[in-house]
DNA sequence: TTATAATATTCCATTTTTGGAATATTGTCA
DNA sequence: TGACAATATTCCAAAAATGGAATATTATAA
């Protein structure tokens, strides 16, 4: 069924319909972080940032790693740099 | 300020996060497209299409033209394609 | 075993999105 | 003008997303 690919991605692109999940992507673009490094980064709320890093990993978009008390996160789609390249042009258009 | 360049990507991002407007997309990536052929290939109501459409005209996505009763949409953003092929291998992968 | 640091979860009110149904607008042609 | 075809708009109820606040969980080390 063709429309249900279309919901999978619709699902991809609802995960990056935010500006602080766009934010924290931005950041994994430099590599792997701990939670506590992206909270100090971001300067939002620990829940806040857990909520938005566990959306993103359930739309298979970053992936953890734990080790001791600390989680990693990085990303696991590399195709997104190209896009966002793209869409930068496209804004600064407007 | 960069937080201002999330939220407009934010905002593409949340245009393409709807399994209708995907399909939109996906079809005017065919070539410019009426309405009523959207309409006729999509199978949903008119003003439903309308109304996508519309979305994905103020979020800079597709443009129109008008011609005499119709009106024809086109996409605007080139680099959507290979994101799209990325997707496509990344959900073939689960 | 207790305290603590790192992370996750729950609860909740507010806002936003969704899609159906009815209706309005606009251009064309007889 | 009047009828009709193509497209857009409005209205609305249900569903989903948002983000703050409080709290829970888990691993470690003393």
């Amino acid at each position: 069924m063709k429309s249900n690919l279309y919901k999978k991605k619709a699902q991809i692109f609802k995960a990056l319909s935010n500006p602080v999940r766009l934010e924290i992507i931005d950041f994994l673009a430099d590599g792997e972080k701990c939670v506590c490094e992206i909270v100090e980064k971001l300067n939002y709320e620990q829940p806040h940032i857990s909520k938005s890093l566990i959306k993103l990993k359930e739309t298979g978009l970053i992936k953890d790693r734990k080790e001791g008390l600390n989680v990693y996160y990085s990303l696991k789609i590399c195709c997104m740099g190209e896009f966002f390249n793209c869409l930068n042009k496209v804004l600064e258009i407007d």
